[in-house]
DNA sequence: GCCACCTGCTAGCTTTTGTTTGCATGTGGA
DNA sequence: TCCACATGCAAACAAAAGCTAGCAGGTGGC
């Protein structure tokens, strides 16, 4: 997570980009929680919380795992994910030469022919 | 910039979150530029760039000024403003305290009245 | 005068994001 | 059985972001 390539830190920066997802992130500094717990907590509705959870989880800063509570009940917990990136115009600039252009995309990688 | 608000950092976080900016910004590390040398720099249109330079002007990113080229034709400098942002969950959770909601947004400050 | 190059602006379209609403399912306890 | 609480997903809509196309004005050089 120290250098980020180009398009991953597209991804970190759009995800994180939201006042939502920040306060996600600081309620799960704080402890894990489950989904409907969470919600509660941040007083949003469980539907928009799941779908800011899922981008979370996408640019991998949080996970998911399963987990029984004590009454049984099947929950969802949410942890945080440790990271630390640099934003600096340095920074930057190393990321820009791994970024992808929708054309540039062919296989995944780059295999030199045109 | 070592402690943006939370509403700061959502815009910096929101502008950076673009190709087209990082790359600006990347190529105004390496020397500032006016715009239509730039745009071809980064084969994009004038219109499309003027856009993200404003966006990145409007975060406080660069910074822009007039110039009178050596043909006397006046042309707009972009350059970088240095800044440096740590990205971690403590970070995050730092500036979420200082976060508003649209609600929460009466006169600037917060007035403690209903 | 005409061409080349600089600047700025915006109306309008497309795409992406954000959000709500509503439905379907499963489990434990009264 | 019925209620309370947990999960998940999708359709539909609203708002924001990204991009293009086109017009307008200015200056220097041939």
């Amino acid at each position: 997570m120290t250098e980020p390539t180009g398009d991953e830190l597209v991804r970190l920066l759009g995800t994180l980009a939201n006042p939502h997802r920040l306060r996600i992130v600081a309620a799960l500094l704080a402890e894990r929680a489950y989904v409907s717990e969470l919600a509660r907590e941040l007083r949003i509705s469980r539907a928009l919380l799941q779908v800011h959870l899922r981008k979370l989880e996408a640019a991998g800063l949080v996970t998911a795992s399963f987990e029984v509570g004590e009454d049984g009940k099947t929950l969802r917990f949410y942890e945080l994910t440790p990271f630390s990136v640099v934003l600096t115009p340095a920074a930057i600039a190393a990321a820009v030469p791994t970024l992808t252009t929708p054309e540039s995309v062919r296989g995944d990688g780059e295999e030199g022919r045109t």
